[in-house]
DNA sequence: GGTTAACCATAACGTTTTGTAATCATCAAG
DNA sequence: CTTGATGATTACAAAACGTTATGGTTAACC
């Protein structure tokens, strides 16, 4: 492999077009310049300097060489600071999040990365096993989860709740659970976990959501009430998705004698040290959470 | 400065995750792996690896290394093949003529710019003069002159000739040396070579250029015809210039006794191999000339 | 529980590479 | 003809390198 200070003394001498002034520069004794480039002109199997009468010129070789070593040169030089440099709003950032809270950050980050332009934020949805695998294999840098993760090597922390809310058609007045049976559920990744818990909690006659028939299913936060809207079915979803529905007048969401709240964790892998910019978006998210 | 054996190293450790089959790749042995990772870290003032029972991995620092030293491992492995590599049909070549001629090239250079696409060519007008000095100070790789360079350090070819043409206003049917003296001169770049040269064969009574009052300048090659066609004076181009002019009706072109016309020379530096890029560029427009 | 194999770290050591000091060669200016 | 500036060359001591040999840890297997 090349020798990187070959390279350096090479390009410094084409700036300054002298070996005396590029030993100067480089702290080093001519000779030592004028062996750098032999040996360069030796590895490369090429001339690269045209030496004549008054100094020289580059030959084609040597500019070839110059274009592709400068930015080597100049990265090596920078590593350092590079490596060791922790910039709090530059560089990526993996989120991962179910669908509810989701939508509700969604709107943070995007203004949060507009304020950062050198901030890259990759903002994924998915349900609760999927985000703490993604966390602990280390393919996001955040999660959020409405279960405790199970896995040793996640770190949690409590960030706030959710209510679940029980939406039907517009139509559908104070819901029976036999009316609720009637009518058949609408599904989604978390719709089953939901069920449960909210039917459980005000339906004293219920039992598992087993029990009532499945009339769809979609993965896709926005459009999980679409099929409800047009009297297809009955879901439970929490309350940010409900919001964010953009027919409100053609569902019904109930309030029942039970409020049922889904927590929500802040999920990070426990072994590593965070970067900055990790920390400093995991602090931001808490905060929009707390405050709504 | 870093040693790039060690961000080799230290890279391949990342693929292979394994000390022992990082050394076979390496044609090294683990003892040295071993000692280059520690060098990186002692190098960087960080740790790299986080070891655990079984096996180790990243830490930040180390992902941002690994992100850093890549491409620069990469760009070293083949700078000397990248040095040596001389594509002919890839790369920038900075071509340089005069107004004329650089009509005719033009669509010429952006078709075969076209047809290979890694070819960046940087064409610009230019007088013979700064055509001269743009080749001996390697600011253009070809030039076209209309006139044999001076300088030593030129080589140059005949490509051929271009026809001097006299042109007026469509009004204007035979003229006389007086009657384009009352007309008046519209001038260019090389606007008093071009006359004198013309003039002088044509008109016995003829004697500088000097005698004809001037009415106007222009350096743009496709504007200068622009006020001989408003009726505002005559002037003495190159043929390209005339043909390419948009409003032939409102110019007329003179056939003279004498035809005179300009030699067209093709100029490099004479000091410097060519990179193949140039001369199979150079081959080109040798031919595209002779062909017309 | 002991053996084995795989894996990484460390120590010692001969070899190679490095960069300096000293010197030489060339050239232009005074 | 001298002088000063420049780059090339040589010899040598110091530094860096990568190998062999060895030690420590862990997991798998009998």
């Amino acid at each position: 492999m090349v020798n990187p200070a070959w390279l350096r003394s090479f390009c410094t001498l084409v700036h300054t077009q002298n070996f005396t002034r590029t030993a100067e520069q480089l702290f080093m004794t001519q000779s030592g310049v004028s062996q750098h480039i032999k040996k360069l002109e030796g590895f490369l199997g090429a001339s690269l300097l045209d030496r004549d009468a008054n100094g020289f010129e580059l030959t084609e070789a040597g500019r070839r060489l110059y274009q592709q070593a400068q930015p080597i040169v100049d990265s090596l030089a920078h590593l350092q600071e590079q490596v060791m440099a922790d910039p709090p709003h530059q560089g990526r950032v993996n989120v991962i999040s179910p669908g509810s809270v989701g939508l509700q950050l969604y709107r943070h980050l995007l203004g949060f990365q507009q304020q950062h332009q050198g901030l890259i934020i990759d903002h994924r949805f998915a349900p609760n096993g999927s985000i703490e695998s993604a966390v602990v294999q280390k393919h996001a840098d955040i999660g959020l989860m409405t279960q405790i993760p199970q896995h040793p090597q996640c770190a949690f922390n409590d960030v706030g709740r959710e209510q679940l809310l029980l939406v039907t058609p517009a139509s559908e007045s104070v819901p029976s659970l036999s009316a609720l049976e009637k009518l058949g559920f609408i599904d989604h990744p978390d719709g089953h976990h939901h069920a449960n818990l909210l039917l459980s909690a005000n339906f004293s006659d219920f039992s598992s959501s087993q029990q009532i028939p499945v009339r769809g299913f979609s993965n896709q936060i926005g459009l999980i009430l679409e099929p409800v809207s047009l009297g297809l079915g009955f879901t439970v979803l929490p309350q940010h998705a409900v919001a964010s529905f953009a027919k409100p007048e053609s569902i019904r969401v109930h309030t029942l004698s039970t409020p049922v709240y889904e927590p929500l964790y802040l999920v990070t892998s426990a072994t590593t040290q965070r970067p900055a910019r990790v920390q400093v978006l995991l602090e931001e998210i808490r905060a929009w959470l707390k405050s709504g």
